[in-house]
DNA sequence: TCGTATTTTCACAAATTATTGAAAATTAGA
DNA sequence: TCTAATTTTCAATAATTTGTGAAAATACGA
């Protein structure tokens, strides 16, 4: 790789060698890479150049990267080429990254699901069958609407929820207390 | 597909068709359908001839489902034959998967941040992308000692979470406010 | 509008991955 | 140990995906 040091040549590498577990291909992979690390926008034939890739794959790459929302473009005054670079804030790149593989891998599941939902089970087979359907269905259904709420938090009580790890079990308790008591200075049980 | 209803064989396509994304096979993953939503354990000759594979494929097929702990491997009285089920909870399913993306997708990445925090860099480009990687290194670090932490939760702690969705802010707001009370009871600031 | 810098498309070649049938290995009873 | 049932491996081929260079399209300033 040209004018890499080696420790960006490392990280780059890896990004290409795990680019294929990842769903995106291995140019690709390195691309990213290359554009996560650099401190400047890149265009694409400084791109074709430190990786020795050919300009049309280049090219491909940066499309993939723009439909997955990893990268983003940018004009430099007086240059007509394209740039591009990472979002600086990882979070935001971890959010488009999430939000962009469900729409991907999620949502056309969910709603294949739905129609299985409102068939008519033809026999004891099938009935079975859907109620599989339907305990993956709640189960994606949960997670991802969970996911929508949670995105929407600031990066920060993100951060300070995570770094709470298991004893959001104590809070969660704490607070069913607390409403419980509510309830019952309010009304009856239910 | 021999002998499967419109329901399961819709089901068992779609999973065909969303393993490439997914990282598996078609075949894996239209195998993997076929399981889960079958009542009974499936041995691989029903499988073969259910979705007309060849009898080495799905062998492969199971292997790679077993490597992904999707499927269980079960004995049945009098029969020499494996006999192939998914898990009947659709949380250890998910967590089963989690931890395995994790392990496949993310730790190796993990330790090459680690090994690259460890160098010096040489220059001013070095600099900066060893402060990258420091960032990515962190937000997956947090991100998945959270997710060990979240996974040891039960199944019912976990769906209460997530079911709480966004308002987890109110509740780790107040438990803030709680803390700082009890703080300033006990001791000073820090 | 023209000319040029730049990006994109496309047909093909190369590389990788999936699938098969046949042969080999394994397993469990007789 | 031998036999038969069952699973796995393997080499071949088929299918898919990736990468390239050349040509086409696009965008912009003169």
């Amino acid at each position: 790789m040209q004018n890499l040091t080696p420790l960006s040549a490392q990280f780059v590498a890896h990004f290409g060698e795990m680019g294929s577990r990842w769903g995106i291909n291995r140019t690709v992979g390195q691309i990213y890479a290359l554009i996560f690390v650099s401190e400047k926008p890149l265009n694409a034939d400084e791109i074709a150049d430190a990786l020795e890739f050919s300009r049309s794959n280049v090219s491909i790459g940066l499309k993939e990267l723009q439909s997955w929302r990893l990268v983003k473009l940018r004009h430099i005054a007086g240059d007509r080429r394209e740039y591009f670079e990472a979002p600086q804030d990882v979070w935001e790149i971890f959010k488009n990254l999430a939000e962009e593989r469900r729409r991907r891998e999620i949502d056309p599941t969910l709603s294949m699901l739905r129609a299985a939902m409102l068939e008519t089970p033809g026999n004891e087979a099938d009935q079975y069958a859907q109620s599989r359907m339907k305990q993956m269905h709640e189960l994606i259904e949960l997670s991802s609407t969970w996911f929508d709420d949670v995105q929407r938090l600031s990066p920060e009580t993100l951060a300070r929820l995570m770094r709470m790890g298991s004893s959001v079990k104590t809070v969660l308790d704490m607070t069913d207390k607390l409403k419980s008591v509510g309830r019952r200075k309010a009304a009856g049980d239910e």
